[in-house]
RNA sequence: GGAGAGAUGGCAGAGUGGUCGAAUGCGGUGGUCUUGAAAACCAUUGUACAGCAAUGUACCGGGGGUUCGAAUCCCUCUCUCUCCGCCA
């Protein structure tokens, strides 16, 4: 959500920039500075009102203490009115808040300036492209195929159990899993990240806080109770939630976690699916940053920077891309997306989306720290997945299939314990 | 599941109807002293909104109520803790 006084001042050029996603919203901009106009205005009645019936309980208390109470009376009546009076026009303030709020979760994030104007992926920029596509022998699978072969992967159970996108890892394949995950997690603590292993579940507040609600609840599985809870969509959630209405001393803070993810993902059938492809729960390592406004794009580099070496020494052929303005999240102010080919399929996977959010969590977070002159500002928040399992796991099986099984890269047989898998 | 206690500033902890945005201690910041540091001493130190500012307003877990006036009384919700039961 972006702060009012930022949308005052920043006006014109926040409309001009939200075109790169294709959003026209002068409207909304406009409509909710003239209800911020009205609720200043509406405010100062308020405060003037209440000063008022401060003074006038000040006055009867000190007549009390002197022992006039019966010259207090004609002063009560006054409170009292003074007090119907604010009563109204606090309801009036209060709706207005909510009409302002309301408008301005509907405005989303303002792309960099340097975001790519682009109606959908295909509009998407190739920074960079590193490995060497392989050529498979013939009689090649993709990954469904040699999961099944190879009894990594148990599709059906998991259709049997859950539901479709639920699948069973199962002997070397679970392992090879679990191998990955303890891979990613600990890269990223030698990069200076701290491990947290958080809630699955999280509650509206925290779904709030990183713009998940209420604008993409259909996204979220819903646990209904008392105070509803939510699965989590990604460890972004719980984790950046840590640091929600808190003011910050440090920078960086870098923090990282495994989780599984929980999405709904509505609407998404056929091959796009098929496979790993597509999973309503995954596995995912998340790394997050809280960072200085001054600070985060270099750390937003760094970031990617860092996706790109656990890719480089998983021998896996990826590309960078910057996403264009209409690729690009609704919370997202620059994001960089990690693709890996997967020769089985001969196709890219994302694996990995490294975004900077700017202020736009901080001010949902309220999550801020206090600059040089003492005053309390907006961190910038960014996340990246370091990295997400599937695809990764798909890419492996598909790229290093060979006559004699799938070969493990040098650096997981620490942790697989095996370098083939036959 | 049963019974009880509680929620106050960064932390600890006072405050039961008016002078309380809130004592005190710790911590933080600035200063004095010191070759430097520590200690000691002095000062300062919550958040948000409105305002050029002076200042005003709101906030003592959330919401509502009583009252001229609420951190303080009442209702309600949430959460935490203790004891008993159950249990990984």
């Amino acid at each position: 959500m972006l702060h009012i006084t930022n949308i005052r001042e920043n006006k014109e050029n926040f409309i001009t920039l939200l075109k790169i996603k294709n959003i026209d919203a002068a409207d909304l901009v406009i409509s909710a500075i003239s209800k911020d106009d009205e609720r200043k205005k509406n405010q100062k009645s308020v405060d003037d009102l209440l000063a008022q019936g401060n003074k006038l309980a000040k006055k009867i208390g000190e007549l009390y203490k002197i022992g006039q109470a019966d010259k207090a009376s004609t002063l009560k009546e006054e409170s009292s009115l003074i007090k119907e009076r604010s009563k109204k026009l606090q309801e009036k303030q209060t709706i207005l808040e909510k009409e302002i709020q309301e408008i301005l979760v509907q405005i989303p994030n303002i792309p960099h300036p340097s975001v790519p104007v682009g109606k959908s992926d295909a509009d998407n920029i190739t920074i960079k492209e590193v490995g060497k596509i392989p050529t498979l022998f013939d009689g090649a699978k993709p990954h469904w195929e040699l999961a099944n072969d190879y009894k990594l992967i148990d599709f059906d159970l998991g259709n049997k159990i859950t539901g479709a996108g639920f699948p069973v890892y199962t002997n070397k394949g679970a392992r090879l899993q679990r191998a990955l995950i303890a891979y990613f997690l600990d890269k990223n603590i030698d990069a200076g990240y701290i491990e947290y292993l958080p809630p699955h579940v999280v509650n509206e507040a925290s779904g709030f806080g990183t713009g998940q609600l209420p604008k993409f609840e259909e996204d979220l599985y819903k646990i209904p109770s008392e105070t509803d809870l939510y699965l989590i969509p990604t460890a972004e959630v719980p984790v950046t939630n840590f640091f929600r209405d808190i003011i910050v001393n440090e920078f960086p803070i870098k923090c990282t976690a495994y989780t599984p993810c929980f999405r709904r993902e509505a609407g998404s059938y056929g091959k796009e699916v098929r496979g790993l492809n597509r999973l309503h729960q995954f596995d995912k390592v998340e790394i997050v940053q809280i960072q200085h406004p001054e600070k985060s794009y270099e750390a937003l580099d760094s970031m990617v920077h860092h996706v790109a070496i656990i890719l480089d020494e998983l021998e896996l052929p990826y590309r960078i891309l910057q996403l264009c303005g209409g690729d690009l999240s609704f919370t997202s102010a620059l994001t960089y997306d990690f693709e890996v080919f997967s020769a089985g399929q001969e196709r890219w996977l994302e694996v990995s989306s490294v975004s900077n959010f700017e202020s736009y969590q901080a001010n949902r977070l309220k999550l801020r720290y206090k600059d040089e002159n003492g005053k309390n500002k907006l961190c910038h928040t960014l996340n990246g997945s370091a990295l997400a399992l599937p695809r990764v796991y798909a890419a492996l099986l598909e790229n290093n299939q060979t006559t004699e099984g799938i070969k493990i890269p040098q650096v997981l047989q620490p942790y697989t314990g095996f370098d083939i898998i036959k």
